[in-house]
DNA sequence: AGCACGCCGACT
DNA sequence: GTCGGCGTGCTC
């Protein structure tokens, strides 16, 4: 049967769609299924459909097989398309587009990756309650046109708010970013050197020219002084967020008005980069560098590299902006007179704003520290660090203190036995929390009441080893009695409104001393703190996964970023790092505040270990209930595709399966083998291939214990 | 993933 | 004799 047309004639026969539906990777629907329709359907129209005994939503894809040959099913054997949600503009052909290329990608099934990405409520409403629902939109949006807040005019400028001066280098900035967008700009401008006002700029230029803007953050709940800005400079515009606090009903209404491009902002986390806009014309990624931009479960897609993709795939420019770019981004930047791969242009900003000057970077030796009496555990700071503390209670100042360990301290140890507090779920320790006596896993929450005596052997001595923030806390609030301590980690936040609360007792200067995990070091600007002291940075010196040093270096210096922004304190202000290895060039390059010394070290052992982004890893995932099903999966995959990865010119390499970090969590072992190509091509070629060959082993491992399995391209962490 | 169908143990 | 356990298989 040949395609049908949007002219036929009504009573013609039924046409085939091609329609896209969720089924995940490993049920074997990878491609859309082929339905009947009375009329030929555009393709990106959403449409329900039966599938099996229940119906579903779609996305129409295209018209189908349309030759004999490629008909799987007969007409005879097609079911009709339920109904189609009408009023709801087809989603654009970029936008598929976009969503094909990171299934292909991210080797995913497209109505797995493309129903993801869809509006949660948008996926079960039927056609009816879908029409009552978009009719309250519409007047909701007619509302707003009349009452003026929607209509953004172009006479922008004249009756807005006040702009702050540029800099020269932010006018450099923008003076590049107003030249041709070939490339993906990376905006590298240390912190506090107004990478926002020039996001701002950029984007009121791309609303005056009548186009819609897309800003990524990396979480919206920790940047609420972003949105307010962003808020407040476009305040006769229409601005929507998108990001997964919002409930249901709001998600869908704000991925509406981007879609019908009544929106002129949205401001969003990684899912935003799907949102489909007709009049894109700018996209910014703030603090690129950020780990959250990567998903971790399910389809792992990096919103970072998508916008990327987008931007070229659209012709719009894109901002990849950090004071610490990603290795990656860094290296598509260099210029390859330098070694780099010159596919990106960058913009550096490396001065503050308003004469503020990153703090003095004090590295505390502890190798020189006094060793602790015997059988006495040592000092939570050094007695330096300690002093310079003291000093800025006494003055008024603030200064923040950063141990990325939440609780009380990570493990209760049995001083009689040596029982320690494991959990008997995960390979990992459970975490004593102080607050409500508990002992927690901090991977699959397992949680009960701390035991008064040791459960193996009765000894009523049970004792807390190693520190976390809580007992940081309690510990200096011990040591300065004058000092007002107080805390900022995931254990405050989870109440709603705990961290506004406690962020503003912090401005109004009710705190002396904050001790925090890392979120307090992302995106809070804190006035009057001279004072940020990193108690345990040294671990990830030496991890096993060789991007830690990466994510150190760039949270150290964003930690930094959070004192002495106001000139008059700027000054006297320090950043302390308490090492015992005061010598590494880690610590060398972040006394100067020197990024582009610190990537080119990086670099350089990059490119001697054949890791990103001088090659591409992939990374083969099993869940069993056994290691050894987890593994012997992996054994098999690798064996059954060896003769594949070296048919690809011997570019592949596959490693040897090796149990992840956290080898059991909830019961369930894992297990994991890198796959590594010089060649991003060839890599993605062999996974494609090798995708099918795994699925059906999958199924014949299915007996023996496997649980899941799936590919994670471009990993963080390994 | 859902949601069937399909054959074996303890209950009204 | 049935209710229901979750193993196996399919969905245009």
């Amino acid at each position: 049967m040949p395609p049908c047309h949007s002219d036929q004639a009504p009573d013609a026969a039924p046409c085939r769609v091609g329609v896209v539906v969720e089924a995940p990777q490993h049920s074997g629907l990878l491609g859309p299924l082929d339905y009947l329709s009375p009329q030929a359907l555009p393709a990106g129209t959403v449409v329900r459909v039966p599938l099996g005994r229940r119906v579903v939503t779609g996305v129409v894809w295209d018209q189908g097989a349309d030759d004999a040959a490629s008909q799987a099913l007969s007409d005879a054997q097609l079911k009709p398309v339920a109904e189609v949600l009408t009023g709801l503009p087809p989603l654009p052909a970029s936008w598929r587009q976009l969503l094909l290329f990171a299934a292909n990608y991210y080797q995913r099934s497209l109505g797995e990756m493309t129903l993801m990405v869809l509006p949660p409520e948008l996926r079960q409403l039927d056609d009816t309650q879908w029409g009552r629902r978009l009719k309250r939109l519409d007047k909701a949006v007619a509302q707003g046109a009349a009452s003026g807040v929607a209509s953004g005019g172009t006479d922008s400028g004249a009756a807005g708010p006040e702009l702050p001066e540029l800099t020269p280098q932010q006018a450099q900035a923008l003076a590049a970013l107003a030249g041709p967008a070939d490339k993906p700009f990376l905006l590298w401008g240390s912190t506090g050197s107004g990478k926002t006002e020039v996001y701002l700029r950029q984007a009121q230029r791309a609303l005056d020219a009548g186009r819609q803007v897309l800003m990524m953050v990396p979480e919206i709940n920790l940047t609420p002084q972003l949105e307010a800005r962003v808020a407040e400079r476009f305040a006769g515009r229409h601005i929507v967020s998108l990001h997964s606090g919002l409930t249901p009903a709001q998600r869908l209404r704000n991925w509406l008005m981007a879609h019908t491009g009544h929106a002129d902002l949205v401001l969003g986390t990684r899912l935003s980069v799907f949102t489909p806009m007709p009049r894109l014309g700018l996209i910014v990624v703030d603090e690129e560098h950020d780990p959250s931009y990567k998903q971790q479960d399910g389809a792992r897609y990096s919103a970072r590299d998508l916008a990327v993709y987008r931007a070229r795939l659209e012709g719009v420019p894109v901002v990849l902006g950090s004071a610490t770019p990603s290795l990656e981004s860094w290296y598509n930047a260099l210029p390859t007179a330098e070694g780099g791969a010159g596919r990106y242009l960058r913009l550096a900003m490396p001065s503050r704003v308003g004469d503020g000057i990153m703090p003095t970077v004090r590295v505390l030796d502890l190798t020189r520290a006094p060793k602790p009496l015997p059988g006495r555990s040592p000092p939570p700071l050094a007695a330096e660090l300690l002093q310079a503390i003291e000093q800025r209670v006494e003055r008024g100042e603030q200064s923040l203190v950063l141990l990325n360990r939440r609780g009380y301290a990570p493990v209760l140890h049995c001083s009689d036995c040596g029982w320690k507090s494991g959990c008997p779920h995960c390979s990992a320790w459970r975490v004593f929390h102080k607050v409500d006596r508990t002992l927690r896993c901090h991977h699959c929450g397992f949680t009960e009441r701390v035991p008064r005596a040791c459960p193996d052997c009765g000894n009523q001595d049970i004792a807390p080893m190693g520190r976390g923030t809580e007992r940081l806390e309690e510990q200096l609030a011990e040591i300065l009695p004058q000092a007002r301590v107080g805390r900022i980690d995931a254990d405050v936040t989870k109440h709603k409104g705990a961290l506004e609360a406690q962020l503003a007792s912090v401005h109004a200067g009710e705190v002396d001393v904050l001790v925090g995990t890392q979120m307090v070091a992302k995106g809070h600007d804190f006035r009057r703190i001279t004072l940020v002291a990193a108690v345990n940075p040294d671990a990830a010196l030496f991890a096993s996964d060789f991007r830690a040093a990466e994510r150190q270096f760039a949270l150290l210096l964003q930690a930094a970023g959070r004192a002495g922004r106001d000139a008059q304190v700027a000054g006297h202000s320090e950043m302390w790092v308490q090492t015992y290895h005061p010598t590494h060039p880690l610590y060398a390059a972040l006394r100067r505040y020197d990024y582009a010394d610190f990537a080119a070290q990086q670099l350089k052992e990059r490119e001697m270990a054949g890791l990103p982004p001088y090659a591409s890893l992939a990374m083969l995932r099993a869940e069993g209930k056994t290691q050894e099903a987890a593994q012997h999966f992996l054994t098999r995959a690798a064996e059954l595709t060896q003769a594949l990865a070296e048919s690809s010119g011997a570019l592949i390499t596959l490693y040897p399966p090796v149990p992840t970090p956290i080898q059991r969590v909830a019961n369930v072992e894992r297990a994991q083998l890198m796959i590594e190509s010089a060649s991003r091509l060839a890599l993605q070629r062999f996974l494609q291939a090798a995708q099918a060959i795994w699925l059906d082993e999958a199924q014949k491992n299915r007996r023996s214990g496997l649980i899941r399995w799936a590919v994670d391209v471009d990993p963080l962490s390994i």
